[in-house]
DNA sequence: CGATTTTGACCCGCGC
DNA sequence: GCGCGGGTCAAAATCG
């Protein structure tokens, strides 16, 4: 329900991505904030025990394995899912459910806490002891003044950090814009390879099926190229722009209708259509074009809607041929003019399916319970809009999502491009042999290496961190398991089109996609198996554990 | 009383 | 041109 908000998560689960997802820069305050927490708790401890020797240098707990808190967050992800709210003690039975692994970690945190009550005690013992109190007592305040100085430090250092991760976004995104760009140009260059029949709309006779998310991809790409002040030189826009008038006036005809709408200021419902062919692309076309493409979550719910950090208000329900099931309308009321909307409807096949399907992009800040549910969309639009025009070529789809989605998700994926709507769907209700044999026919599937979600995801989150310790220098903790296929995919490509392609497949294997995407697949998986492993320790494995699987198609199964 | 939900009407694209 | 279906609007109802 729109009412409630889904503002339930009283923490910064997006700190667990922090070292994974760029994107999260926002919440590093509380990353910082947490991090401090955990280096008081150290000290409190070592203040109660003045035998202990205490490090030389704190450690940081800039990686995975975070403090207890992380438990908590964790069950605040999990409560991506109404299902979980509607669990009268979900806490008590994650507590059941991991009460060894997280009894713990618990115990750590209350340890220090405990230990600042401990501490006068300590204080008193050792009077009691009769030790002479002058020399510890100094001893220990001699160490504690080096380990706040060393809070203050590490303060000063996340801070800095936290200003290095926003430039290195900012040249994230940059250097995206620019590869697509360069794409674009390549394919311009190569009228005669598989992406040039895809510009002439060809791909095993069905030059319709591919007309509308070609002119979509080609938009979104042409916008982006313009963003990046760079000569636009989509040919293929201007290939099939014979009549420049026409787009024009369809364009005007479009905005003229939308215009009408003081309610959409996004330019784009959902029957709307993506102007054709326009020379003249503005940063609302590409929004626009951007609200084309689509997230869908399947995942198991008893609720009517998952919650996902945002607010929601719902503006229609319809009754959707062939589902007896409505289907409900809700837009982001997060802030005036969000242009991001959603549907929600329950599979005709299995009731017990919430299919979740997100458009659009949020113009505005995100608390970071959302932020996950909107970098998946966002990353995956984009992937969409830049990986799409070679989502028809199975060559070029097989590098490109093996590079990117492969690593995410569990032991396929899907893709094609002959839909309007092309959907990047996170399909958390099936086991990949069982999706396998569902597939659609307009869908084609790109096996695994390996067929163990469990065995990628370290992968996942090994590559998010090589990624951003790649693009932003930072030391992070990177024990990867796997450092061999940390290695950027462009350097083992020979010709320069593979090296395209492996760049954009660098770049969208970068965390703003796919550490979005894990963390949305761990929220989901979270929030549909309350019982579930809730500590961020196993997060991986919560993960990895899952059914999750993701499937880009051009049109909505739902539906 | 403001925010949200409900629900019928309306708009638009598309296929026939 | 017409009907169908998807999507949205907006007034009324409901909720907190």
């Amino acid at each position: 329900m729109a009412k409630g908000g889904g503002l339930s998560i009283d923490s910064d689960p997006i700190r667990y991505f922090f070292p994974l997802n760029p994107i999260v820069h926002n919440s590093s305050e509380c990353t910082h904030a947490n991090n401090i927490k955990h280096l008081e708790y150290r000290l409190m401890d070592a203040a109660a025990d003045p035998d202990r020797s205490l490090p030389t240098t704190i450690q940081f707990p800039f990686n995975l394995n975070c403090d207890s808190d992380d438990k908590r967050t964790v069950i605040d992800e999990m409560d991506f899912f109404r299902q979980k709210k509607q669990d009268p003690n979900p806490v008590d039975t994650d507590m059941k459910e991991d009460d060894k692994s997280l009894a713990g970690l618990e115990l750590n945190v209350n340890t220090g806490l405990n230990l600042l009550t401990t501490n006068t005690s300590s204080d008193q013992s050792v009077v009691d002891d009769g030790i002479s109190s002058n020399m510890e007592d100094k001893r220990v305040r001699s160490e504690m003044a080096v380990l706040q100085a060393e809070i203050e430090r590490i303060n000063t250092e996340n801070q800095r950090l936290r200003d290095v991760l926003n430039r290195v976004m900012s040249n994230y995104n940059a250097l995206q814009m620019h590869l697509v760009t360069i794409m674009q140009q390549q394919q311009d260059q190569k009228p005669d390879n598989i992406n040039g029949q895809l510009k002439h709309g060809v791909i095993d006779g069905k030059a319709e099926e591919n007309k509308v998310p070609r002119k979509f991809m080609d938009l979104g790409l042409a916008s982006r190229a313009k963003d990046t002040e760079e000569p636009l030189l989509s040919s293929s826009s201007q290939d099939r722009s014979g009549s420049p008038r026409d787009n024009n006036v369809e364009v005007a005809s479009k905005e003229k209708r939308i215009s009408g709408r003081a309610d959409s200021p996004d330019h784009g419902s959902g029957s709307n259509k993506v102007p054709k062919f326009n020379s003249s692309k503005t940063d609302d076309q590409t929004e626009a074009t951007m609200r084309k493409a689509r997230v869908s979550v399947r995942a198991r719910s008893e609720a009517t809607m998952i919650t996902d950090g945002c607010q929601w208000r719902k503006y229609g329900q319809k009754m959707a041929k062939g589902n007896p099931c409505p289907r409900a309308y809700y837009r982001c009321t997060m802030a005036a003019g969000c242009p991001v909307r959603k549907q929600v409807q329950r599979c005709a096949e299995d009731r017990t399916i919430l299919i979740t399907t997100y458009e659009g992009n949020h113009n505005h800040p995100l608390p970071p319970a959302a932020i996950a549910m909107s970098s998946t969309t966002t990353s995956a639009a984009r992937m969409l809009l830049s990986g799409s025009m070679s989502s028809a070529d199975g060559l070029m789809n097989s590098n490109f999502l093996t590079r990117t989605l492969l690593p995410c998700s569990s032991s396929m994926a899907t893709i094609s491009a002959s839909a309007p709507f092309p959907t990047v769907t996170l399909d958390l209700t099936q086991t990949p042999n069982s999706l396998q044999f569902q597939k659609p026919q307009n869908q084609f599937f790109l096996p695994f290496p390996n067929g163990s979600p469990a065995a990628l995801l370290p992968h996942i989150f090994g590559q998010t961190l090589y990624n951003q310790s790649k693009f932003s220098g930072l030391q992070m903790s990177q024990d990867m398991d796997h450092p061999a296929q940390l290695q950027p995919p462009a350097m083992h490509q020979a010709t320069f089109a593979d090296t395209v392609s492996a760049a954009t497949a660098a770049i969208t294997a970068d965390p703003n996609f796919t550490a979005a995407l894990a963390a949305a697949i761990t929220s989901i998986i979270g929030g549909a198996h309350p019982n579930g492993i809730t500590n961020n320790n196993t997060s991986l494995a919560t993960t990895g554990t899952s059914n999750g699987n993701i499937t880009t198609s051009n049109s909505n199964k739902e539906q």
